[in-house]
DNA sequence: TTTTTAATTTGTCCTAGTCAAACATATCTT
DNA sequence: AAGATATGTTTGACTAGGACAAATTAAAAA
């Protein structure tokens, strides 16, 4: 399949310590920490006494922020060499999967997207969704194909390449989708957005899809919206409902301080529904915020919230 | 039009300094050097000396920002209060503008977009999507609009929120004419993407559209994709071109950084073409890099490729 | 006027240390 | 044994103050 040779670690050139943040979500600070702390990474200096990170250490700094994202915890792994991590990914994303099914179907997607056919996913995709319907395809395909496209990024099964562009593929038909929907303008009405630090889009649009579904009518700020702004136009638009995105990158710690600040400058008749895998394996619900794990939970809250407007 | 109140900044909490470069773009080493160097900004303390912002003082931030990346410099404008902050951004709009004339078709995508009437804006834009075309539109109306919309946003005359609808419809709109245009399997075979640190998408799907009218292939690799990966990208799907958008937000002295690694890791005979409004004020070319300041530069530049190719 | 040189501005990086919150473990209670 | 509570460890964000290269502006020379 890969007849192209690999890219050499050694070609590479070193990164300063912004290149690594960059590329890794790992703070400078942190980086400082860990290096005083575990002994790595261990980057070389220049003629000025700065950081210069050689390509194999990115490498494993990526695999360890991998690994820390399904919770493991940094004393354990940082001084881990490159084989024992991978070693452990293989176990967490192993684990992670239980003996749950796997759906041929999706199956059969991520080894399209893995040939690196262009074409052949996308017309995949479009054959999908147009058997089965908006509905079933984003629940029966989108969200399994995500699992498996975010199992195989934990353990390296997939290039991050390969993950921008299934991601980019199914956007572009979900958003076809959506705009080929007939424009709704029933209550309630939804504001949605994500915060700033979560730049995932497709939880929006699935959101999207799903609420338009209902018929309720939709409004997206896109990602990273700030607080402020998303109050503003939540009062600009006479919102009744503002849907958040929180993707697992946004740590529900740093997720629940936003919401709360949110949930105070909200008016108090404006519902406000956070969704997303962040909430999978959060602790208790906070105060005046409905949290969602999966899609299936929205036309109960919709039907829900009708009920309640009428009475 | 507003008949909501004002978000008062007394009853906004107090912001700690994480909280405020995620509002303001300015990094913390650069929010404490100029409370060290200028006074300003100048937050209180909780009870473990950590700063805490408060709203008007955060508000002062972003108006300095923006006037910093109209290319003022922060030693003659930071120290500088709200209000002569704000009239030194009307000249700087107005000046910016210039002579330009103003063409009432997108004058009046704004006022639409100012009413916060859902579903008008949206509307007027198929609208002028349907009348002129593909190319025209982009060229005549989303073109105008987008510098439109960036004066405006300079001056303040335009809300955060605002600005996240229209980008949001916009590309809602460019991605559904996108996906309904005839899959093309015809060379030049273009990698599309956006560095890291560039989140704006919109850039990226002009490009596309362009590419796509001059029957090139495109495959988008989305935003903020790692110098590496675009690299593997590349490599495994044959791409003949590589084009980055870089919006403004990057600095173009960044952005050339991470161009010079790229162009070093790409096989010689991949072209990288870099478009965006980062070019305009950009000083030299680059070696073995083709700029682009305007989407008119693309169609030549394609046949150019393809005369080259068949000799 | 243009070019070269010196001064200034500015953001990023450095060290080294403090501390609250999150997590893990052991101890006590029912 | 299960549940609550206290104690200990891990961790990342934060602080201060300084060094320095790159970018910009101002001054001097051609």
């Amino acid at each position: 399949m890969s007849t192209y040779p690999p890219l050499n670690a050694a070609e590479l050139p070193a990164a300063t310590i912004s290149h690594v943040e960059r590329e890794t979500g790992l703070s400078k600070d942190t980086l400082r920490k860990w290096e005083r702390r575990y002994g790595f990474p261990n980057p070389a200096r220049d003629t000025n006494d700065e950081r210069l990170y050689p390509a194999d250490q990115i490498e494993r700094l990526r695999a360890i922020r991998r690994l820390m994202d399904c919770g493991e915890r940094p004393g354990k792994i940082v001084a881990l060499a490159l084989p024992e991590l991978i070693d452990r990914q293989r176990k967490v994303s192993a684990s992670t999967a239980g003996a749950d099914e796997e759906p041929d179907s999706s199956r059969a997607g991520l080894l399209l997207l893995k040939s690196h056919e262009r074409g052949a996913l996308r017309q995949w995709l479009m054959q999908q969704l147009l058997e089965l319907g908006l509905r079933r395809f984003i629940l029966e395909i989108i969200a399994h194909f995500n699992v498996l496209v975010g199992k195989a990024w934990i353990d390296g099964g997939i290039e991050v390449f390969e993950e921008h562009l299934y991601t980019e593929q199914v956007q572009q038909l979900l958003q076809a989708a959506l705009s080929s929907m007939p424009p709704v303008t029933q209550a309630p009405r939804v504001l949605l957005a994500t915060l700033p630090g979560e730049e995932h889009r497709l939880g929006l649009l699935m959101a999207q899809a799903f609420l338009g579904l209902e018929g309720a009518e939709c409004l997206s700020l896109g990602s990273q919206t700030p607080v402020v702004d998303i109050v503003k136009a939540a009062r600009a638009h006479h919102a009744d409902i503002v849907g958040l995105s929180c993707g697992s990158t946004l740590q529900w710690r740093d997720a629940i301080s936003q919401l709360t600040d949110l949930r105070a400058l909200l008016e108090s008749r404006v519902a406000l529904w956070a969704g997303g895998a962040a909430w999978a394996k959060a602790p208790a619900g906070i105060e005046g915020i409905t949290t969602f794990t999966s899609l299936v939970q929205i036309p109960p809250a919709i039907a829900e919230w009708r009920a309640k407007r009428t009475r």
